[in-house]
DNA sequence: AAAACGTTTGGTTGTTTTACCAAATAAGAA
DNA sequence: TTCTTATTTGGTAAAACAACCAAACGTTTT
């Protein structure tokens, strides 16, 4: 593996990484409906504010998502929305997995 | 949220974590031309072999791989490939982010 | 049975992540 | 201008992660 393609992998996992938590991955499904205000997603969610700002600026650096201030919210999109698209495939690898995982899907 | 989506959105990030490492991911992406012994994993990554075992059992306890022993060695494969299947995406993430790693690409 | 091979496990240490709190900032309302 | 409101930033402590080494395990080979 030379620079260049441990530099691609690298930046590939970082991107991964990023909706590899429960929080983050949540808002960015809920970002597939159209753009929230920061204040949205802390109602739905059982967490401080500064915890859902930090995990969106996780996501933001990672390319996921974009941010854009009007007034005094900031409302965040999803900056290329076919992330959400591998989700069948995800939870086909939860299915696959442990019996106890396929009562998720139900 | 309830009980169960809360149950469902942290196993799909807990997929998306275990390939969210580059060594992870760059094993996952070597298993797709199909199984792997542990050896022949080591050999093209300079790890140690306790790590990258370490890291196959991430892949493996997320449900990402599966192993089976023949004789002394142990062979992974991709449980779901479809996995694989997100990396354009991912690469179009990297693309729209930042001028630097659009070299990443090429 | 002993030695060698391929792999996993346990332990340790340093690094990273996470969550909360408090303080800072920026914009709109009073 | 002062007062909220919405959000980010800085700090801190606890938890999780990653990498290495050494030891343990299960198979084969000798």
């Amino acid at each position: 593996m030379n620079a260049k393609e441990k530099a691609l992998v690298e930046a590939k996992a970082n991107v991964l990484k990023a909706l590899g938590h429960p929080t983050r991955l949540w808002m960015a499904e809920q970002l597939a409906d159209g753009e929230k205000c920061v204040c949205e997603l802390v109602e739905n969610i059982d967490a401080d504010f500064s915890t859902v700002s930090k995990h969106l600026s996780i996501l933001k650096q990672a390319g996921v998502v974009i941010d854009e201030k009007r007034g005094k919210q900031v409302y965040y999109r999803l900056k290329v929305p076919c992330i959400l698209q591998f989700m069948p495939c995800i939870e086909a690898v939860i299915q696959a997995t442990a019996q106890t995982h396929i009562d998720l899907m139900k």
